[in-house]
DNA sequence: TATTCTGTTCAAAAAAACTTGAACAGAATG
DNA sequence: CATTCTGTTCAAGTTTTTTTGAACAGAATA
């Protein structure tokens, strides 16, 4: 097959300088997030290259395992963070990063936030019975007031996350404050 | 000095059940934003007690490690999520909880995502630098027109954060979203 | 159907993060 | 000054997370 200088072993790319330096920034910021390095790596390297990239390509730029390319490859699908782009006549998967800013929050918001939020509620109306076996009165009292604490901390959570998301939207809108209505 | 039941060895208190699903709540919030889950604990146990606790009396409740309990307060203090409380005659250091959402939040984020976007500027001028440096045209159009993405997210992010913090804060305000105007 | 191509899986290794506790330092007390 | 009280430090141990790579599965090809 061809010449043997296409073999699969050993062709590990050298990155130019500036390349290092903008997967740098998104190792930095995956990490920032609490995402694993090597989903940065992944992400940093679609976004350098003009051109779709496939695993191997990734691989290759990147220097680390398959398996790790497979499962970062993974988790940006599931948080949308990446694009499969078809290309026809190839058995391979290409891949493009996604560039909007707004959805790339969304996806990741609606990955590690919603979910937690959404389970919350649950706990809380838990704790609120728990609380019942309480037998020191003044205690029992204290708690439902952190409780109702928690569920206002809950509730304002919940209002933040479209409103950043509408200050991240495509569509420039702007946002203006207005002082509480006296009320 | 006194009965022998104060000795310091072995007081480790027995939580009740509303307590523990309290302090789980912390630890859940504090994993999912990165901190260890000494951190929620030791808040936990201070939003969950109605008086200030020392040292101490942390220990005992939650069963860690001096180490764990003295390395926690120090971030939590620094976070600004616990407050010190003089209580008169005693050589001990007492601990209440910030109690409020905007402080809280203005804490973690000054300490984790301020520096991270400070420094950013420096380094995306430092990656424009090492551009100069790709031989390719069309790549090196392509890298800067990445970089102008990139300086666009971190313009966006450090509109966003006081947005967060507008939401949050006490002083209850409201936000309108207006479309943008045509120009 | 055998072979090659692509990508996934998962047990084991490596690395990173966290916790522990003994030693330490400084301040208050006697 | 010696002792006790309070809290910090940090090397070592533990746990958790991440990475690796060999084995595997399925689809396309010959």
């Amino acid at each position: 097959m061809g010449s043997r200088e296409s073999s699969k072993e050993f062709s590990v790319t050298e990155l130019p300088a500036w390349q290092v330096a903008m997967i740098d920034t998104f190792v930095r910021a995956t990490s920032l997030i609490g995402l694993p390095r090597s989903i940065g790596e992944i992400y940093g390297c679609l976004f350098c290259n003009p051109n779709p990239l496939t695993f191997d390509e990734i691989q290759d730029q990147l220097g680390i395992s398959r398996g790790s390319v497979s499962g970062g490859l993974k988790t940006l699908r599931q948080l949308g963070a990446i694009k499969p782009h078809y290309v026809p006549g190839s058995r391979k998967d290409y891949y493009l990063p996604e560039l909007s800013m707004e959805r790339l929050v969304r996806g990741f918001i609606k990955d590690k936030f919603t979910p937690h939020l959404d389970s919350s509620v649950d706990r809380l109306e838990s704790i609120e019975v728990s609380l019942a076996d309480e037998p020191d009165l003044t205690l029992r009292q204290h708690a439902n007031d952190r409780l109702n604490t928690l569920r206002t901390w809950r509730r304002r959570a919940e209002k933040l996350l479209p409103l950043v998301l509408a200050a991240l939207g495509g569509t420039k809108q702007l946002f203006s404050i207005k002082e509480k209505s006296p009320n």
